[in-house]
DNA sequence: AGTCGTTTTAAATGATTGTTTGATACTACT
DNA sequence: AGTAGTATCAAACAATCATTTAAAACGACT
């Protein structure tokens, strides 16, 4: 049976040319043919051009999600019955991406860009996967954080893990370009401080005392604002 | 001179196609008859329809960033010779982009799904017209910050910068979405709510001490990541 | 009224797209 | 060796795309 390896080189490729065209740009004659295999393959191995992008998909992601799942259990299991520390919570959340960035078995940065991608802005032929991916992933963390900040309300915590999910994600899609934006300041080689950099300032904002919701609403007199429209 | 109007109303159904459906999959066919215009009204006016695209983000992107250097401008000047407080830095620099997502006047929330896709993974013939309008604004915010946090490094300074843009992009497009995922407890019309959290959430991130950059690189045992592969 | 420059229109161009078809090649099992 | 099921292949299908063309309509000015 061939098909094993046909398959594998088109989402090889599919997960390549996805992530540098884009859906809709990266057509399947390219990718056929950058796989060396026929056009009509892909049809009759993942049914169409959206199926395969779902299982160019679900083959990282998967993994992804079991590697930040047990990473997170191991925490729990080390705190005993103490609460997990924070820290460890979002390192088993942010590091399991961010390690891709660098590790071509895991989708490298072809993978981030696609999930990035899909996870800020997804077409709907993609909104039940992601649910069914995410979603008891949110929960189950969402649980974690609870108990390691017990003085957040509910509705705050959310917010907070939006602000961190953000975070996470515009770090895995740039920080190859993050040399180029700062002057040579800062190194897209350096994974490990790109990473350790941003446990912290999430953790900081995670822990930061929770402040009535009006409290920030104007720095500054409402007159600047209009005057410069 | 009928074809000022012609011209804002092709912009108008560009901006909203584009967001919804992206630069690939939103067609002139479409945008055109959407506008109640005629197919060739945008090669006339635009040229093509790249240049089309970069008319509909530069439309809403000039006025944004003056918009946010006058805040600045205008809190560096209330704060005479003292140093400028961090939270009125990180207003002025993230409350005109999410207040948009309620002022369709300045794009709504088309604007905001826009910018955010352009920012984390702009198409190359954007490149020019994103570095030209953004760089000289984090140049500018780079020595505000500097200025408020004279105790980070550049390059720590310039990785929580990045950080700050990644939940504030993922705030704006999510916003809305945030109820349904948050199960209720966020309600995506509270939107000086969520300004106020994100703020706050980037206050701390960006106040919270310097640490050595292999800190944080490993905070359980390696073995943990192998066994869940 | 008539002319010049601008704008609108319908139609055609040339190229590319995802998908389907039916024939051919291959593999494995009796 | 021959059959059944799977996989590959070249070719064609129907639809859509951005862009161009040349004629028609329009507006303002002398």
């Amino acid at each position: 049976m061939e098909s094993k390896a046909t398959c594998e080189r088109i989402l090889d490729s599919a997960e390549r040319l996805f992530s540098k065209h884009g859906f809709s740009d990266a057509s399947l004659r390219q990718i056929t043919e950058d796989a060396g295999v026929n056009l009509a393959a892909v049809n009759y191995h993942f049914g169409s051009k959206e199926d395969l992008y779902k299982e160019v998909l679900l083959r990282r992601i998967r993994p992804l999600n079991e590697e930040r799942l047990a990473l997170l259990a191991n925490a729990e299991q080390l705190a005993g019955d103490q609460s997990v520390p924070l820290h460890a919570i979002l390192d088993s959340f942010i590091r399991p991406l961010l390690r891709r960035a660098t590790d071509d078995k895991t989708g490298g940065m072809p993978f981030l860009q696609l999930i990035c991608r899909d996870l800020s802005d997804p077409r709907p032929f993609l909104f039940e996967l992601l649910a069914g991916e995410f979603d008891p992933l949110v929960a189950r963390y969402t649980r974690s954080f609870t108990q390691a900040l017990p003085h957040l309300s509910m509705s705050e915590l959310f917010w907070r893990m939006q602000f961190t999910i953000g975070g996470m994600l515009y770090a895995a899609v740039r920080h190859r370009d993050f040399e180029r934006a700062s002057g040579g300041l800062c190194q897209g080689a350096d994974l490990d401080g790109c990473i350790g950099r941003l446990i912290n300032f999430c953790a900081a904002g995670m822990m930061s005392p929770e402040s009535p919701a009006s409290s920030n609403i104007a720095f500054m007199p409402k007159e600047a604002i209009q005057s410069t429209i």
